[in-house]
DNA sequence: TTGCACCCTGTACCAAGATACGGACCTATA
DNA sequence: TATAGGTCCGTATCTTGGTACAGGGTGCAA
């Protein structure tokens, strides 16, 4: 038997069967060839291209981004250094994301540091410096 | 002059006017009294609110969680602990997403040291690797 | 009194990334 | 052959945090 039918491509993805067609819709898969009756007749390379988007995605690419990686691909000419572009990009992007995930901890660390953790919520330091903005 | 009206707050608390509503809607501000032609009167307190809401939004909270620190405060026998835990569990949260993001930047980097940035895309070893899962 | 800025309501729309559903059609198995 | 379940399509819905109208009423100043 040649060809996956889209459940079988799901299911081999790890993803929805609806998520197959809407990534189809979204040109991240190509639109595979159909049976007599109108169903998807997915190849192999299908998977691949299905785990290329899953794991760029665990990296932190938008389906935009993975689009323009896998048009990178095929691009006539196209070279290696565009791809290290983005990939270089994406981690000054994260160094940005993960400073910032930083200082909104140490805030929240000098908030509970400010707290008794005793006593009513009216006399609470969070809540009072949520409420003036205000560490004294 | 007592008491503001909708664009007044919405400049005071640096948000659009539809914000205003939106938070009423969702009950993150109180219903403010109206004039008799329906106008909304907000007092000085509504400021507090809003100026809360924002800075716990910059501290990584949501509006669902802001909402439930805003109950916090006014539940009878509620306990400064209440919002200690919430903090602290927040600051957990963080974690965890500070090192996701750690973990993905760490794949990211060894996947731009794969690469000579030379050649053309076929023979991308990111793309390879994003290809295969292997980084080898 | 007229004109303009402001306010009201309800509803629609946006990004992103799917997920769900109705109604029709296909296919395999008992 | 009947029936269960897979597939099709188009469209609607969801989440989060808003923004943008349209169509109407209000308030103030020249």
């Amino acid at each position: 038997m040649e060809g996956l039918k889209t459940a079988q491509l799901a299911s081999q993805g790890g993803v929805n069967v609806e998520t197959i067609r809407y990534y189809e819709r979204h040109g991240l898969l190509a639109k595979p060839p159909r049976t007599a009756s109108g169903y998807r007749v997915f190849s192999a390379e299908a998977v691949t291209r299905l785990l290329f988007i899953k794991r760029s995605q665990e990296l932190g690419f938008s389906l935009n981004e993975i689009k323009e990686l896998l048009s990178l691909r095929v691009k006539p000419g196209g070279s290696c250094v565009d791809v290290l572009r983005k990939a270089e990009s994406k981690i000054t992007d994260l160094d940005g994301k993960i400073s910032h995930l930083q200082e909104i901890r140490k805030a929240l660390v000098e908030l509970t540091n400010a707290c008794s953790g005793q006593g009513p919520v009216s006399s609470c330091s969070i809540i009072k410096i949520l409420n003036t903005g205000k560490t004294s």
